[in-house]
RNA sequence: GGGCGAUUAGCUCAGUUGGUUAGAGCAUCUGAUUUACAUUCAGAGGGUCGGGGGUUCGAGUCCUCCAUUGCCCACCA
């Protein structure tokens, strides 16, 4: 076979595998009901991403469990695309006109499109073939966009479906207000953060006799502007008297009422409420109970109207400046007190949201969470960890309507036309552009000027992107999907919609499993940010450690949250070092067989000859093959891969591969450990793509590829314990012959020789035969092997599990220092001999324990006072 | 204010129905190189499992209180 180069370069390798497996179309699904479905969908990417670390976990993450059951035999579908994410693709190129001082205002709505889907065009498959570089296996020629011409049709008919059905309504309510965006925002949108506020109290002079007033409390003093009444709760007695008294509000002059609602909490601040009812929700409610008037006193970018008199044309801030200066000269400010209280936040842009009432489109959930909490509850599905089931549940049973319009121009325009004549209470809901007004029959029709959520087309993509509603066939094979996997901030925003999407327009719920991973994070703990400029750019380590060891250190012991620092990489890209230069050495000893005949000649072996080695390392890597497997089913990667570490690193290369070196010019020996080999490199495909391609193809480079090939199958028949503790028992023999040429400094090249004694006749056989191994691991010269007892003289000597060993340390060994050392070891048994003879003593353990556990310790205490025993009796020898 | 989670070696984490002497990787220390790999090998040190109390023959694991910490939700102005 050819010779490899002595380290593993990924850059040499990636490109040419990637570009295989697309030019084979290996990654495509079709319908086929031959064979069973395994379908996921990818979170899709903003068409504004670039590639971070949350993607590359998240998509590691789908890889290896598509690449997974695709080997499993299913019909595996990744389903690729991209989101046009409304509000934060507009702002890109928002930023973009404002290098050029323009504003979208300034170009039409039509050139200002036209400028977004020319930057789609140029800048929105940058992500996608940032997941290709992972490895990332989806079907690419399915990739869709939230905006495609048919996904546009689904929104549209899902639209007009819910709003047929009632479930969709126009009307004035206070949302969350982005002025920086200018947009209304849905509840999930507005990011409550603590903020360190003030609390401001201002006095309110009574009409009748101005020198009384009336304290209330306030967060933003600013809102007063549009105040038009003061609440108390009717039970307070301090303000019984006043309720029906009006109030001339300072500043404004206007004469409001006091009115009395049960909302107000006479404990918070002075007991008495400004209501400014087009401010705040409460409030609202509050207006709408008591008929009052609901004054605006901003303008779309949250600077104070022409309702503000003198305030006109002041920013919030500046007018709550101004505000609270002004009651101070009129002697009106009682005081200011320090108070934190969360205030809402854009998602994104991370200006301060306004609650601002406006004329807007939403959704009536109630109706829609109903079946969407009873498959949850029911395990129809199954989120994983466990925990997250409450945190849906919770939010579903206090689920709030969805405001779904948008005062932005990127997205799906809202299917609803309005007709001059007839007025904006006439609207006409419908897929199609309609031709005149239904009522009057009128030309003259304008489509409303908002856009739709972005979560409002997402919530549909794990159909829509199958074709619905056109084409049904990918829908009725692919859906529902198998699992999704996704961060938990997601939670609200897509995968409880999903599932009510699901369920409301497919009548079925849209996954079975959701695995929801944790966040990257830096090594501090902080979220990886391009602003704070703790982020590691996974491509950079691509580039630098390969995208193996990307995926697989990500993984490699990691919690819930993933701790990243550079040096973590070096795990996965010293392991896929490990694994080529295995590869390599066995490669330059294969001459008796290859990849074709590899599989025949392996049935062929009468396995029972083989040697301790080859038992022991094929039933290690059946035992890994069934953990690792059952590990993936169950969504623990991290565990597999341990499983995975652990074979290749400790067993097959630290032992097999160092005891089976001299004997790799027999041909069963080849064949073994090339099976072996084989087998291991399909089991870490879905973890290690390219790498596991990169040399399966050198074995087998006439059958494709090893995407295709069966993930291996557990087989029960060569597995086997005896074998195994064997084997164990000899390594724990070398490691302690090891140990004590470590303790007294005894140089590798120093050739020493070692007696090896037992009273058992099954060990000393056993030992006879393995002399050759042990003598090659431990670097011993000669090895006997005796029933006879030793009288150590200017010995080194130790006890393993059923063996004692002893090293003629002639000249070199200093016996108080040896005596030192058996003591030590002597006191830790006794120590342990100690607690377990403590606790088979004890009377309640005896009878109430299980049998089985009593009968082992009684086995171990046996043991282990043989060994006290032994050592005891060394100790008195040496001299 | 409510809810959820975390706390195990210097660091990141395992430890799945309670049952050997609590494990791994990294880091540290000691030593090794005629070659599969220094992205390596051998060996060592390092933990009263956050604290108190409880249940149990037996607790890292179950219960309870406390501490520290993180996250999510929330219309107390």
């Amino acid at each position: 076979m050819e010779e490899l180069s002595s380290r593993y370069r990924p850059q040499d390798v990636e490109d040419k595998w990637r570009q295989h497996w697309e030019k084979n179309n290996l990654f495509h699904a079709v319908a086929n009901p031959k064979k069973k479905p395994y379908s996921v969908v990818i979170p899709p990417p903003n068409v504004t991403g670039i590639l971070h670390m949350g993607h590359a976990l998240n998509n590691t993450l789908q890889d290896i469990l598509i690449r997974y059951k695709r080997m499993k035999g299913f019909e595996t579908l990744w389903m690729p695309g991209t989101d046009h994410a409304g509000i934060a693709t507009q702002n890109v190129v928002e930023k973009q006109l404002a290098k050029e001082g323009k504003t979208r205002h300034d170009v039409s709505r039509k050139n200002f499109l036209e400028r977004l889907w020319a930057w789609k065009k140029q800048y929105g498959d940058t992500i996608i073939h940032q997941l290709k570089k992972l490895g990332s296996s989806c079907d690419w020629q399915r990739t869709r966009f939230t905006m495609d011409d048919g996904y546009s049709k689904a929104v549209k008919t899902v639209f007009v479906k819910l709003y047929e059905k009632g479930l969709i309504y126009r009307g004035k309510y206070i949302i969350n207000w982005c002025p920086r965006c200018h947009t209304a925002l849905s509840d999930e949108e507005a990011e409550h953060q603590d903020h360190e506020g003030a609390l401001y109290y201002i006095r309110y002079p009574l009409k009748d006799n101005p020198k009384e007033t009336i304290i209330v409390a306030t967060t933003r003093p600013e809102t007063m502007l549009g105040d038009t009444a003061v609440a108390v709760n009717p039970k307070d007695k301090r303000y019984k008297k006043l309720i029906g008294k009006t109030i001339v509000l300072p500043l404004m002059e206007r004469e409001i009422q006091i009115i009395s609602d049960e909302f107000v909490d006479p404990a918070f601040g002075t007991g008495a409420v400004k209501v400014t009812p087009a401010h705040d929700p409460n409030d609202f409610e509050m207006g709408k109970r008591h008929n009052l008037e609901f004054i605006n006193i901003f303008g779309p970018d949250a600077v104070l109207n022409e309702n503000t008199k003198e305030f006109n044309g002041l920013d919030r801030f500046k007018g709550r400046e101004t505000v609270i200066k002004k009651l101070k000269n009129l002697g009106l400010l009682e005081k200011i007190e320090k108070h934190s209280h969360a205030v809402g936040h854009c998602y994104r842009c991370d200006t301060i949201v306004e609650p601002y009432l406006s004329k807007q489109w939403f959704v009536k959930m109630a109706p829609l969470a109903k079946p969407a909490l009873e498959v949850v509850k029911k395990g129809d599905i199954k989120f994983y960890p466990d925990r997250w089931t409450k945190v849906y549940l919770n939010w579903m049973e206090n689920i709030r309507d969805w405001c779904i319009s948008r005062q932005i121009w990127w997205g799906h325009r809202i299917p609803v036309w309005y007709c001059k004549s007839c007025g904006e209470e006439k609207f006409i809901v419908s897929q199609e552009e309609p031709k005149n007004c239904p009522h009057c029959n009128g030309k003259d029709l304008s489509q409303d000027e908002d856009v739709l959520d972005t979560w409002f087309s997402s919530w549909l993509w794990p159909f829509a992107t199958l074709g619905w509603p056109d084409e049904e066939k990918d829908v009725k094979y692919f859906y529902p999907t198998s699992a999704l996997f996704t961060a938990p901030e997601i939670i609200f925003f897509w995968v409880a919609r999903m599932i009510m999407a699901g369920l409301e327009f497919q009548k079925n719920i849209p996954f079975t499993d959701v695995y929801l991973h944790g966040t990257v994070r830096d090594a501090k703990g902080r979220k990886m940010s391009k602003s704070l400029g703790n982020a590691i750019d996974p491509l950079e380590i691509i580039e630098e450690y390969g995208a193996d060891a990307l995926r697989f250190s990500l993984i490699m012991n990691s919690g819930q949250d993933l701790f990243i620092s550079k040096e973590k990489f070096e795990i996965g890209r010293n392991f896929a070092n490990k694994i080529w230069n295995a590869s390599r050495l066995i490669f330059m000893n294969i001459t008796e067989v290859d990849g074709k005949t590899l599989y025949k000649e392996f049935e062929q072996l009468d396995k029972k000859k083989l040697s301790l080695a080859e038992k022991w390392i094929l039933s290690r890597l059946q035992t890994t093959i069934k953990k690792v497997g059952e590990a993936i089913e169950k969504y623990r990667f991290s565990e597999a891969e341990n499983l995975i570490y652990d074979f290749i690193w400790k067993n097959f290369c630290d032992w097999y591969l160092e005891i089976a070196k001299n004997e790799l010019k027999e041909k069963n020996a080849q064949v073994v450990t090339l099976y072996v080999l084989e087998q291991t490199l399909r089991m870490i495909h879905p973890f290690l793509p390219f790498l596991s391609e990169e040399i399966w193809q050198k074995i087998d480079a006439e059958n494709g590829s090893i995407v295709t090939q069966p993930w291996p199958q557990y087989q029960k028949e060569l597995v086997s314990q005896k074998i195994e503790t064997e084997l164990d028992q000899i390594i724990g023999l070398i490691s302690a012959l090891r140990n004590t040429r470590a303790q007294w400094r005894i140089a590798n090249s120093a050739k020493i020789d070692c007696i090896l004694q037992s009273s058992e006749e099954g060990v000393l056989k056993n030992l006879e035969k393995d002399k050759d191994m042990i003598c090659a691991l431990a670097r011993v010269e000669n090895i006997t092997v005796q029933k006879k007892t030793v009288k150590p003289k200017e010995m080194a000597a130790g006890i393993a599990e059923k063996v004692k060993f002893y090293i003629p340390l002639e000249g070199i060994i200093d016996i108080a220092k040896e005596r030192k050392r058996i003591d030590e070891h002597l006191d830790s048994l006794k120590a342990s001999c100690q607690n377990l003879s403590e606790r088979l003593e004890n009377k309640d353990f005896l009878k109430k324990a299980p049998e089985q556990i009593v009968s082992k310790e009684k086995m171990r205490l046996k043991e282990m006072k043989e060994k006290i025993q032994e050592l005891k009796k060394t100790l008195k020898d040496l001299s």
